[in-house]
DNA sequence: AATTTGTGCAACCGAATAGTTGCGCATATA
DNA sequence: TATATGCGCAACTATTCGGTTGCACAAATT
């Protein structure tokens, strides 16, 4: 299945997991242990960022390391590009439009 | 209601909305113009985005024109933040992870 | 004054989401 | 060989999501 990795990051939990396993990587169990739910409902998450490949994993044995899929991550931040040059510019589009409608009222 | 501004992106409608009105303020009906559905569903996640504050409005006669709200999507850059150094770093956490399994291999 | 226009709100609906429990199975360990 | 462990998968459930249509109402236009 083809994810949206915008999706994937919708949901805090997956977040965390995202922060978690940023530094190291991690087998599901150990995950699951930072969180209240079950380990089943954390691996689903896992799951989810595999499919969008923010997380990528290497089997050892019976073990699975789950770690992050940096390239994936920097799509999100290039989306981001987009507004990055609004909040360096000094007029924003608020501005504008009170200057729009300023000119308007003075009309 | 509170909303979380990344499950407000999660939408790609939503971000196509943002995309749209961050050079330009912009009503409804002409942000509604770009999409294939309807304008309450549009108006719907217009709603969510300020909901979250990623947009604010300017309410001009019967006219409400929306704006992007730059220091909302700086949130969401602060929380890619922390991978940033991830993808700069050149041993990444799957490089630390092949280095423990080769040695583990090793002994 | 009558009509059109811009907008929000409510009710409804099918699909997706996030959680649960139970199970199967391969790999470790005793 | 018998048992324990790590993991994924399937079935079920309540809730949320994204869309629709219909309506109300104030502001603009005729």
């Amino acid at each position: 299945m083809r994810r949206d990795p915008f999706q994937a990051i919708a949901d805090p939990t997956r977040r965390a997991i995202l922060l978690l396993i940023a530094s190291q990587a991690m087998t599901p169990n150990a995950i699951a242990e930072n969180f209240k739910s079950s380990r089943q409902a954390v691996s689903k998450h896992i799951q989810i960022l595999a499919e969008c490949e923010l997380v990528k994993q290497k089997q050892d044995g019976r073990e699975i390391y789950y770690h992050l899929n940096s390239t994936k991550m920097k799509e999100i931040d290039k989306w981001l590009e987009n507004f990055r040059k609004m909040w360096e510019n000094k007029f924003d589009s608020l501005d504008k439009l009170l200057l729009k409608l300023q000119t308007k009222q003075k009309k």
